[in-house]
RNA sequence: GGAGGGAUGGCCGAGUGGACGAAGGCGCACGACUCGAAAUCGUGUGUCCGAUUUAUCGGAUCGGGGGUUCGAAUCCCUCUCCCUCCGCCA
């Protein structure tokens, strides 16, 4: 959420991030309904002031054991119109607020508007084969590691079930990638897969993209869609102390959604699934810290794909292809190259303070005060990054080494042709 | 799921219709004292909204929302959360 006032000010720059991220937001509506609101409120208060005063006086008279009657009356009309005026207020704000929440984060300066995506740079060596390969899914099938048709019986297409070394692989991605991001300096936490509506506004999910999101209707619960939501909402409504900052979380958790509108594309396999393994990172930060924090914060996330040699690339996205919330987004994108593509690990933004504001979540440093910035990036999503692993790791005889570093937690340094 | 008790400033805690933005204490900041520190004493100490000549002024704020009243931290309704006991349970 933007302020009100920031808007007021910055009219020509916020219209033009509505148009760059193609929303549709009526400003003129909204300037309007800011400029009726201010107005009530001064009417209204000064007639609070009034009320205050004669209120006070027949507190006064009283205790003298006087008559009240026409303090009383007079008070009475002004109670009256102090009723009205807080109605039709109350009248304006909503309308007011429901247009705000509609205005997506200003993009930072740096960010191109359109076009192709910036490739700021790329690690690691394209893999060529000296033999026929096998796409991930067709190896996968081969030696057993995924169950994706059982993981249908159990709940629907695109819910994958693993199974034996497979599901041993996705645990020691967690477990690796969470081990090497705390030695790192981050903070391990381990949140609720459900969470509420709030939580959902807070990180700028809702209203937007209530359809994308499992609902338990009964409860009024969402299935969290990634951990930024529970992470950044864990010190929602907290004022932080400014010595305590940066905060930097890392968690797993399950990821859930409905990819709604997507039906027919990418359905089949691991590349679009409506539940996901997720390691997240999550900053809290101050202000004027928060662009650094942004390149930590990517190469944090790139670490994981150089320790496990996997090549990637590294992209700034435009601003029409950045989310509602974010000011400026890293995408990285590793490489398979039996299916000859880049596929999306992890998408690392810079909110500014647009979060922080709908989640109220505040530092305190000294004198200083304010919102504070909140950043996060995936450290990585596992479904695309067990695709690149296997198609760079898998060997002309059907078996899968492992990458060194992913031994230790793999427990062998091969996953065997059956 | 049943019964009862709670929620007050950064923290603890008093306050059951008017002089209460809220006693007292702790903490914090500044000052005095001191060679320095501690102790002591003094002063100050939130947030939000609006106006502004940006020094200030007005309003709101006692878990959230609504109501009664000229007037609500205080009375009523409702929701949320926390605690205690009972029941159920991986």
């Amino acid at each position: 959420m933007l302020e009100i006032a920031f808007v007021r000010e910055n009219i020509e720059l916020v219209k033009k991030a509505i148009k760059n991220k193609g929303e549709s937001v009526d400003i003129t509506s909204l300037l309007e309904f800011d400029t009726q609101r201010r107005g009530l409120i001064q009417k209204r208060d000064e007639k609070r002031r009034e009320r205050k005063e004669i209120s006070r006086r027949i507190g006064e008279l009283k205790r003298e054991g006087r008559n009240t009657n026409a303090e009383e009356n007079k008070a009475g009309k002004i109670a009256e119109e102090i009723k009205r005026i807080d109605k039709k207020l109350s009248e304006i704000e909503k309308n007011l607020y429901e247009i705000l929440m509609q205005i997506p984060n200003v993009p930072h300066p740096s960010v191109p508007v359109k076009g192709d995506k910036i490739i700021i740079r790329e690690w690691g060596k394209k893999r060529e084969f000296d033999f026929e390969p096998l796409s991930y899914l067709d190896l996968a099938n081969a030696i057993s590691l995924l169950d994706l048709k059982r993981g249908v019986k159990v709940a629907s297409s695109s819910f994958p079930s693993y199974k034996g070394d497979g599901a041993r692989l996705e645990r020691a991605l967690i477990n690796f990638m969470l081990d090497t991001h705390t030695s790192r300096g981050y903070t391990e936490v381990f949140t609720p897969f459900l969470v509420n509506r709030e939580s959902m506004f807070g990180t700028g999910q809702l209203p937007k993209l209530e359809e994308d999101m499992y609902r338990i209707e009964k409860d009024d619960f969402f299935l969290n869609p990634t951990a930024e939501v529970p992470i950044t909402n864990l010190h929602k409504n907290e004022t932080i102390p400014g010595k305590k900052l940066p905060i930097k979380y890392v968690g797993y958790t399950a990821c859930f959604r409905r990819e709604a509108g997507s039906y027919g594309r990418e359905t089949k396999g691991l590349i679009r699934v409506h539940q996901f393994n997720k390691v997240e990172l999550v900053k809290f930060v101050l202000p004027d810290s928060s662009y650094n924090e942004l390149e930590t914060l990517l190469q944090d996330a790139e670490i994981i794909l150089k320790l496990l040699e996997i090549p990637y690339r590294v992209k700034l996205l435009p601003v029409n292809d950045m989310s509602f919330a974010s000011a400026k987004t890293y995408d990285i994108e590793v490489w398979a190259p039996v299916l000859k593509r880049w596929l999306e690990v992890s998408s690392i933004s810079n909110f500014e303070d647009f979060q922080a504001r709908r989640a109220n979540i505040r530092f305190r440093d000294g004198k200083i005060s304010g919102y504070v910035h909140t950043l996060n990036g995936s450290g990585l999503a596992l479904p695309r990054l067990f695709i690149a692993l296997l198609e760079n790791y898998e060997q002309k005889d059907g078996s899968v080494r492992i990458p060194d570093k992913l031994v230790p937690y793999m427990g062998k340094e091969m996953i065997d042709k059956r």
